[in-house]
DNA sequence: AATCCAGATATGGTATACCATTTTAGGAAC
DNA sequence: GTTCCTAAAATGGTATACCATATCTGGATT
């Protein structure tokens, strides 16, 4: 059955909780404490750390605690600056090289989004729209493009996940990824590109607003109140709709 | 003091033996073996090792041997498709923001590899190269895009060192070096992204060329010694601390 | 002679114990 | 009351011991 490794299925569970907001930026991971209250020792919980901490999830500090990193507005635009090039590479050699199936299966994605659009919640909305991405960037048959694009646009998941939940009017998304298939189906790389480039150029403000707002909220909390050191944060804060 | 973790040591001195050409691609890299061949325990081998998978140097498999990767000749090819992007996006956004000191650190190093152009080794000029295309990076003044930039540049290191070893005229990377400055100097990012697909699509065939010459003698190592079950444990030549 | 099973061995995965360094807290000296 | 020193606690880094499974070897069975 081949199941994967622990390190990995805890990176996972941490990864989740993280992006979900169950532990928030700027909280500290002790990687004993932690593998007690999961259960499991300090190697695969170590290795777990290493993953995310290269994944950019948390931030490694010599001989500190490792912390929920808490992305600043510069960082996250130079996210969505690499990431823009990276998907309109990737929109562009998948007009080249995408088979019939990719396409298919891509279009297939964006049908399933416009079908369920009403009926799902948002995070599954979310989800279908990463998986349209990722499959854009499969369809660019350059395994090492996908990779980057994949670990850019995870980095990207949690900013990205406020920014789809509390927009207006999701259903421009709809439009744009039906767009960008238009062009791949046409095989029009000039065309991708823009699109490509219209649909995430949308994302920068949106994104902008996220974490300013974060920012915001955490300097008056600090403002107002320094942390008791409970350890028991696990399910404080979740995001409120 | 702050001096680097064991593993940070560890995978530097293993990524020098790989690019090097010290343990070659294919041979088996037992945590076990290697780590009390260099005098550690198990724990930082293996993260070391991670660290290494994680570069695209060395190759996990699920429970066996993680080996020395042999990148084939797509894989590289579209290592140098994305590092292509990467490097061009870095060019203009370094046209938009380099400070004039990024812009003097970059000259310094073009005009470092004029001075000693004759009296350098081939690895020597090689380092002042990857420095050049590194000084690049990191005057986009993005993180992130010099993070994958160097990651990528590293992933090519030992084949494009190779590439460069047998060139006929290396001379010509002056002259492109030269013409990325400029355009840099002059700020025009038109022009810069043309300067570095010229200077990396020469890459691409040089690169081919290494690739499938290594292929093929492996190939042929494989054709003679593929019957017998050779272990081919190569564990001699190691240049330790 | 070929096949298949069982024990042995090798090897990666996991847990735990140990160590070094950093942080922190409390008390003594001024 | 403040400061500084020291010892203890916390915590990441490292080593080692243990475990599970995959691979290998040899012999028994057909």
């Amino acid at each position: 059955m081949q199941e994967p490794i622990l390190a990995e299925q805890i990176a996972k569970e941490l990864r989740r909780d993280i992006l979900r907001g169950n532990i928030g930026p700027g909280d500290s991971l002790k990687e004993r404490d932690k593998a007690a209250e999961m259960g499991v020792s300090r190697t695969p919980m170590r290795e777990a750390i290493r993953i995310l901490a290269q994944e950019g999830l948390i931030q490694l500090r010599p001989a500190r605690s490792p912390i929920i990193a808490r992305p600043d507005v510069k960082e996250v635009t130079d996210d969505v600056e690499v990431l823009l090039a990276i998907e309109k590479l990737s929109g562009e050699l998948a007009c080249q090289r995408a088979t019939d199936d990719d396409i298919a299966e891509i279009a297939e994605i964006v049908q399933q989004m416009v079908d369920n659009f009403d009926s799902l919640g948002a995070l599954e909305l979310f989800e279908i729209d990463m998986s349209f991405h990722s499959a854009l960037a499969q369809a660019s048959h350059n395994a090492q493009l996908a990779g980057i694009h994949d670990r850019f646009l995870s980095r990207l998941w949690r900013t990205r996940y406020l920014s789809t939940v509390q927009r207006r009017n999701r259903a421009s998304v709809i439009e744009h990824h039906t767009a960008i298939l238009k062009a791949l189906q046409a095989r029009d790389s000039d065309t991708i590109r823009l699109a490509i480039g219209t649909h995430l150029d949308r994302l920068t403000d949106d994104i902008g607003n996220v974490i300013r707002r974060e920012q915001e909220e955490v300097g008056s909390d600090k403002a107002q109140a320094s942390k008791p050191k409970s350890k028991t944060t696990a399910k404080a804060t979740l995001v409120d709709k």
